[in-house]
DNA sequence: TTACATGCAAATGGTTTGCAAACAT
DNA sequence: ATGTTTGCAAACCATTTGCATGTAA
């Protein structure tokens, strides 16, 4: 993982007075490797954690915003909150792509409802991949 | 529930085969009264049938594409697929409201990613509503 | 009379909790 | 010393399955 991301959790973390434990950062090691993972897979990168604390582990860093937590084709999955982006799952292959190009960035709710005051997003599309189209 | 939305289940469950049982036409009613309902709401509204047929009621309705079924603010919601729209989720109250500015109505993700095939897609807005503001 | 549908009880499986030991401050 | 973290075992709870009974074409 990057040094970067490392110190950035480093920091959330000791700054919300938890501790940059080795099961902790090795949990985000196994984030980092791959995008949008399912717990198993996040698991069998980091099989010296325990399950408990893989559990705890992303529901702490959910918290301080650091790990984002979607449902995507019926299985929780969870990433790094590095960059924003949405997904595409095929609804075949169960492939999961993502892209950046965020329909949502020109202010579209504020002005169909200007009374609510958004903090966050998710846009998950869902149909056929290249392969599978 | 109107007619119109009575005979449009009766006449889909029935062209894939299915019956259009009391039973199942009672969970049909439950959904018609409210949108986003979670089981216990949608149990609540037809407690004379059975848990597992509520669930099984459910996914077939969901498999004939006449049942939405969502995650919003951590658990599972169901609704009636008729008129497309999104969900606007206020993370202090819970409050559930919908829009249907759909922002991807003008072909975005053709433009993006023009291989992936688009059947469906969801949004969920996180935020404040008007009285948490 | 045959296939479909229901619903109870039991099984399942992912997630959470209790608690004692290990660790950090 | 004190509070935090870990991880096992057990508890929990939403959902699914097995199976016997009831119902419709």
């Amino acid at each position: 993982m990057g040094d970067v991301v490392r110190e950035r959790v480093e920091g959330k973390l000791r700054g919300a007075g938890h501790q940059a434990t080795p099961q902790r950062m090795s949990v985000v090691g196994a984030l980092c490797e791959e995008q949008h993972q399912s717990l198993d897979e996040i698991r069998a990168r980091c099989p010296e954690v325990g399950l408990v604390t893989v559990y705890r582990t992303l529901d702490l860093l959910s918290e301080l915003g650091l790990v984002r937590r979607m449902e995507l084709g019926g299985r929780p999955r969870y990433e790094m909150a590095e960059r924003h982006h949405h997904h595409l799952v095929c609804e075949s292959c169960g492939l999961i792509s993502e892209f950046e190009d965020c329909p949502l960035d020109q202010g579209v709710i504020s002005r169909t409802s200007p009374e609510f005051r958004v903090t966050a997003h998710s846009l998950e599309v869902y149909g056929k991949c290249a392969d599978c189209g």
